[in-house]
RNA sequence: GGUCGGAUGGCCGAGUGGCUAGGCAGAGGUCUGCAAAACCUUUUACAGCGGUUCGAAUCCGCUUCCGACCUCCA
């Protein structure tokens, strides 16, 4: 591998030479779901980018602490720092517990992941679990002179901090701008600043989710629980910072804010966000009605789509865009990566099949450092992807007898194959254990050898129609007869 | 309204100042008993108008259209 891993840093706006603070350490926090209801598609996507990501660093030799939280207390409803929490309210609406919520969409989110086979975080951390350090954080944010306490509420002092630092620095925005466009708050907002942002919120008595803290009962605000974590598992200042680029402009934007006036430091060197999933162009949201739920994808049930398709299938779909590209989700796009992927699948299986030759007429080494150079280029899986296509046609070439490798490449082959398609790109097979049908198959196929032998082409086509129905389809070639579920 | 980002062939999507990713779909061929699969070949492109340049789809300007953020949101 010669080029250097480069990565998009949102914080400069251009790509940097991936250098950790600790080598080979890498501390990545990404921000997780709201455990309030069933994750969308969306969500997924983010969260299969950084499972790219994180794979990519890992299978490079880097050492990587993964957290993800799971945000389980303190989102507000609305634009007020009043009323429920989303907790609460859903809780209200399903008649449940807060924590019932909690568990059940937990428990959801973690499955659907599993699905993906994204590879879980080295830890998450839950909000709830989390509340002192979070009161503490506030504490010292109110010593640093930066938050103030208004009738059990704190509040962020946004221009006070913006005297000494740059509030807007991963957005690049003026504060002018931001003040002269921030939209005019309803009614009893107590805090001094337009853009001044609760870091603990007062809970009225009948409010469930609640806790003691030196302001009195209440629950944290919207974005104290990923500085306070980020903190406890990767320190003042970590490698990287992630999460949806919906997240930038407030969510990230307040997090630096206040790790800087905690911790006087910038709480992570690389910030990376990844792009929206669309659906006729525009973002797939909950607020917009337009989301895909993971299961709807997989039993098919949704007007848009004409069929069912795989977790992997949808996995391949997104990584065949690049993260920080908005990707445009239909059903027509879902079939072309359908197919593709079979496609690759198939010619995985197949690199136990190729025949030793004495010489190669196609070099291993050059396609192994084409992969790479993608994958450095700030995690650019279409065009590793597209790469592993031109080793696919190789693959199927040394198959059908057209092409040859010799016993060196073929090995390289393999390991670059199954590192960049398994290890990198996360992606699984998807046949269910099929052990015992190997033998029947063979038999079935040797069946039909033998009538199409005797030209008695009635029985053999009947074999491979009926086999057709079953879902499995023979693929006929000069070296023999080879079989795979559609 | 403010800020930012897009506009690539039938669809999804990379990328680059000159050598025109990839997948799917379409066309032709090879193979096959016929197919399928596979392989080979191949048709549709870089929103529009100017400018810079020997050369621009790629850089600059303008226009049109679209999106995101500015409010919880991956």
């Amino acid at each position: 591998m010669d080029s250097q891993l480069q990565v998009y840093n949102t914080l400069t706006r251009q790509k940097e030479v991936f250098k950790p603070i600790n080598p080979p350490l890498v501390g990545m926090y990404v921000c997780g779901p709201t455990v309030y209801s069933d994750v969308h598609l969306g969500n997924c996507r983010t969260f299969v980018s950084f499972d790219l990501i994180y794979r990519y660093l890992q299978h490079l030799g880097y050492k990587v602490r993964y957290v993800r939280n799971i945000t389980d207390a303190g989102h507000l409803e609305g634009d007020r720092d009043e009323g429920d929490d989303k907790f609460t309210k859903k809780a209200k609406l399903e008649q449940l517990e807060p924590m019932e919520i909690v568990q059940k969409y937990t428990l959801g989110f973690h499955e659907v992941m599993r699905l993906f086979n994204t590879l879980p975080p080295n830890i998450e951390p839950s909000a709830t679990g989390h509340i002192t350090e979070q009161i503490e954080m506030v504490k010292q944010i109110i010593d640093s002179g930066l938050a103030y306490e208004v009738n059990g509420t704190v509040y962020f002092d946004v221009e006070k901090y913006s005297k000494d630092q740059n509030y807007t620095i991963l957005t690049n925005r003026e504060l002018d701008d931001l003040l002269a466009n921030t939209r005019e708050l309803g009614g009893q907002d107590d805090k001094k600043g337009r853009l001044d942002f609760a870091l603990w919120i007062k809970a009225k008595p009948e409010h469930l989710m609640r806790w003691p803290s030196p302001w009195g009962w209440g629950f944290p605000g919207w974005h104290i629980e990923c500085s306070a974590m980020s903190k406890k598992y990767l320190g003042d200042t970590f490698d990287i910072h992630g999460g949806g680029l919906d997240l930038a402009a407030t969510h990230h934007t307040n997090e630096i804010a206040q790790s800087q006036a905690c911790n006087h430091a910038e709480p992570a060197k690389y910030w990376m966000h990844t792009n929206m999933l669309t659906v006729n162009g525009t973002r797939m949201s909950k607020s917009a009605g337009n989301g895909f739920l993971p299961f709807e994808l997989f039993t098919g049930d949704h007007p848009l789509l004409s069929r069912a398709y795989s977790p992997m299938t949808v996995r391949f779909f997104m990584l065949q865009a690049h993260y920080r590209s908005t990707l445009d989700f239909s059903n027509e796009a879902l079939e072309a990566s359908d197919k593709g992927f079979k496609r690759l699948m198939s010619a995985v299986h197949l690199l136990d099949k190729l025949p030793v030759a004495g010489s190669s007429d196609y070099n291993v080494q050059d396609l192994s450092k084409r992969c790479y150079a993608a994958m450095n280029d700030d995690f650019n899986s279409p065009v590793l992807i597209a790469e592993l296509f031109e080793a696919v046609r190789v693959i199927n070439s040394v198959y059908d007898g057209k092409s040859k490798l010799n016993l060196e490449s073929l090995d390289q082959l393999r390991q670059l194959m199954k590192a960049m398609v398994f290890d990198v790109l996360g992606l699984q097979s998807e046949e269910k254990s099929e052990g015992d049908l190997t033998a029947i198959m063979d038999l079935l196929i040797r069946l039909r050898n033998e009538a199409k032998a005797k030209q008695d082409y009635a029985t053999s086509d009947q074999i491979r129609m009926s086999l057709q129905e079953l879902g499995i389809q023979l693929k006929d070639s000069k070296s023999g007869t080879t079989w795979d579920k559609i």
